[in-house]
DNA sequence: CCATTTCATTGAATCGGTTCATTTTTAATA
DNA sequence: TATTAAAAATGAACCGATTCAATGAAATGG
């Protein structure tokens, strides 16, 4: 069915060795020898087994992908940018949904040893660093996304939370507001407590009121729940700073439903900067995560710590979030 | 560094085949044979190589996915939708981002066939039968997402484009519009051309006015200019119909930054049901595709195909898309 | 013209599971 | 107890590419 290596030393009339240099060190071979054989693998249309290669080798070309979700906008970024990091560098990438769920997360680190993959990138829903020191003892490189873990014992690309939180709240006391809510999910997540922190770092040294209302999942029909809540309140606030975009967008259309203008009376800033923020009616402000670059950076950095090995120096990468300002916030 | 089956054998002092039978045919090992040396994989950790295993058997357990674009909302769902229907199958996903490049899906195509993938979906960028054929006669399965090919060589899943065009127009005319824009790309791309050839068939049956504006690339800016062309028409449309939902919501964005109502001065109507559709400013009326279900048919029909060899019947199955009325669009 | 070095090529052994013909053990029957 | 049948376990061969010690051929030098 399929043509072997075997196959083309036959055809050209070589040994199977000789083939194997042709397409590993074609330089020992003498080049007539050499185009005879290219000649042939190209007649025979042979595509060497990658599975017998690996097999050899001892370790593949391919490595794992772990997010929570991929139809999470922030995730399809990082997925795009881990995708052409590896691509740069030959590697296929295994896409792996874990649902936010250790059990998923489990079976498919199992599924990714068994495919003896080079590496694997994580967004770790909970993290089992007992997981992580098998994967690292089986030869498997580990490096973590979004996510940070004490004692450096692996690389790992996340973006400084505490420091988006600060800057979101540092923007809206610059723009005047002194009364902002905080609309943001549970601080189970650790990017909202990290978040939060920031917040409240903000606040005390701006000295400013902030309210927090929490949501329990961060969408937009939440949003636009909250948006309900926040016009209840004995002091509405002027200013409006949300955990994700979703969140923000349902808590803008929920208060101009309510004939409110934003940014005129209340602003309104997310946190993504997801590609559609810029098209929603009022295009929305956000704390920008790179997450392209993030998903590059980490491909990256598990790519060299597997192909450098031993000489391999662990790194933390830490994002800073950025500001960008569009018009759902104004002045006070 | 890796336990291996023989480490295993040893361990339980058994031979390598009553291991692999252990693993395999369970039922024709004596059960306290297979107790003691399931206790050994589980002691030493023993994860088979799946490569090795593969190698053996001739093919593996992974398939590609192949498509343009994952950050585009509509292939993040397709691809979810894949991951889970292969998943559930016990087969890991290879991601592919073509770019809509023909150079790039070739070097993939490349790659999955080094991997031995059982199968590939593709949605293809340009098609060119020729690697299709190739594919197959490598014994890999191909199954095409989103798009038909004539001959039924091949499964494929795809949706019906020329309805989804007409049911648009026919829902505008029901609302009492008898002038509709109607703004897309260009025809190079079949699904365009395929609801443009729609909305000729219903504009035909209704005798209304559609005047067609091209935009080069269907993303929210483009939108934004084409609204001012729009206002700029001798007659100007009570209606707006666009290729896709971003286009749509530029399109909504800059009506509405020149004062015009929606829905009330105009209606506009979307073309995939993204996400985001129902959390614009006012929530877009669209043409819903299943995206994710297609993923989870494609992949279905895909991996049946693999797994049923010679007695497999080629299917082409194709959705129907739905009209998802929302904010957007009114009676005139 | 022979000895020595350099350059090319060869092919068996290897990676780790799977398979199957063969051998060994156990159970059943006379 | 001897014989036969059934059950269990064995291990060599295999999948396909890679590697490396060994062999062969050509080139260089005395």
């Amino acid at each position: 069915m399929s043509v072997s290596l075997r196959d083309v030393a036959k055809a050209a009339k070589v040994s199977v060795g000789t083939v194997s240099n042709v397409l590993n060190r074609p330089e020992i071979v003498a080049s007539q020898t050499r185009m005879r054989v290219s000649e042939t693998i190209k007649e025979l249309g042979f595509v060497p087994n990658g599975l017998a290669r690996q097999l050899r080798f001892g370790n593949s070309r391919t490595i794992g992908l772990i997010v929570p979700d991929i139809s999470n906008p922030f995730f399809t970024e990082v997925a795009r940018g881990v995708e052409d990091g590896a691509n740069k560098r030959d590697y296929a990438v295994f896409l792996c949904n874990s649902d936010a769920t250790t059990a998923k997360e489990d079976r498919y680190i199992d599924v990714l040893i068994g495919q003896q993959v080079r590496g694997v990138l994580l967004s770790p829903s909970d993290i089992k660093s007992n997981r992580l020191d098998e994967m690292k003892k089986r030869g498997i490189s580990v490096a973590l996304l979004d996510r940070e873990l004490k004692g450096n014992n692996q690389c790992s690309v996340s973006v400084d939370d505490i420091h988006g939180g600060r800057i979101a709240i540092e923007y809206l006391v610059d723009l005047g507001h002194t009364n902002i809510a905080w609309v943001c999910g549970p601080d189970t997540i650790p990017q909202i407590a990290d978040r939060g922190a920031g917040v409240a770092k903000a606040v005390k040294v701006a000295g400013v009121n902030v309210q927090t209302l929490r949501v329990t999942s961060q969408n937009s029909a939440q949003g636009e729940e909250i948006a309900k809540a926040i016009l209840q309140l004995p002091s509405i606030p002027t200013a409006v700073f949300c955990g994700n975009d979703l969140l923000a967008l349902g808590v803008m259309r929920g208060l101009m439903s309510a004939k409110i203008k934003v940014p005129d009376q209340i602003s309104i800033l997310g946190y993504d900067d997801i590609n559609f923020a810029s098209s929603a009616a009022v295009p929305l402000s956000s704390i920008a995560q790179p997450a392209y670059q993030i998903g590059v950076t980490a491909a990256d950095l598990l790519l060299s710590e597997c192909e450098d090995g031993d000489g391999h120096q662990h790194q933390q990468i830490r994002f800073q979030p950025q500001l960008i300002e569009r018009s759902s916030t104004a002045k006070r």
